[in-house]
DNA sequence: TAAGTGATAGTT
DNA sequence: ACTATCACTTAG
């Protein structure tokens, strides 16, 4: 991956809330074959040990597994028997925690992510978690991958200034209330305003 | 607004 | 084994 520079490991290494906002504007990118398929993050939401809402609240389990291990990593699950999301694993190595991806402004492989998606209007392609992982191929095989590195990273990106909205997470029955979802002031992709 | 989809985790 | 639940999407 020569055309873009993964963040380092230290990135992710620090509090759930904190890389929540610092991934806004950043890269995800997922080469596949000769093919580089990528967007700006422009929507997230956090998910901690302590929090009702999180797959982790109840401990380790087979699934939940990587979000012990160590920061930097992705953790991609399954849901509503048909769709993948995808998360940056937070927090140090033994601590769960991970920020959930929840939308992108794609920027490369446009063409592809339209034909995976079978949809044309560009502003559909990843506004949403489900959305995003088709739209990059993104599945069970990402699950536990090293985002500093190899084929599915997140990298630095100039996205430029913007204004970051803190609201209420989407599509939880447990803490609704708790503003840990963050995104893109206005920004088109977001899934909803 | 509601149905579809199947893995997961907790309970028998 | 059984079942409720689920960090979603799409069509209508």
């Amino acid at each position: 991956m020569i055309k873009y520079r993964p963040l380092p490991r230290h990135f992710y290494d620090r509090s759930t809330l904190t890389v929540a906002k610092n991934l806004l504007g950043k890269l995800l990118v997922h080469k596949v074959g000769k093919s580089i398929l990528s967007g700006v993050i422009v929507e997230t939401e956090a998910y901690t040990a302590n929090d009702p809402a999180c797959h982790a609240s109840r401990g380790k389990t087979k699934r939940n597994a990587v979000m012990y291990g160590r920061p930097g990593h992705a953790y991609v699950y399954f849901i509503y028997g048909n769709h993948f999301c995808i998360n940056a694993v937070t927090e140090s190595h033994g601590i769960a925690g991970a920020v959930l991806i929840r939308a992108l402004a794609p920027v490369d492989g446009v063409r592809s992510m339209q034909r995976r998606r079978r949809k044309s209007e560009v502003t559909h392609l990843a506004n949403g978690p489900g959305k995003l992982c088709q739209a990059l191929g993104i599945a069970r095989a990402e699950n536990g991958c090293d985002l500093t590195l190899g084929s599915l990273i997140i990298a630095a990106y100039d996205f430029g200034k913007f204004s970051m909205v803190k609201a209420p997470r989407i599509g939880i029955s447990q803490a609704t209330d708790w503003p840990w979802r963050f995104y893109v002031k206005g920004n088109k992709f977001v899934s909803r305003l």
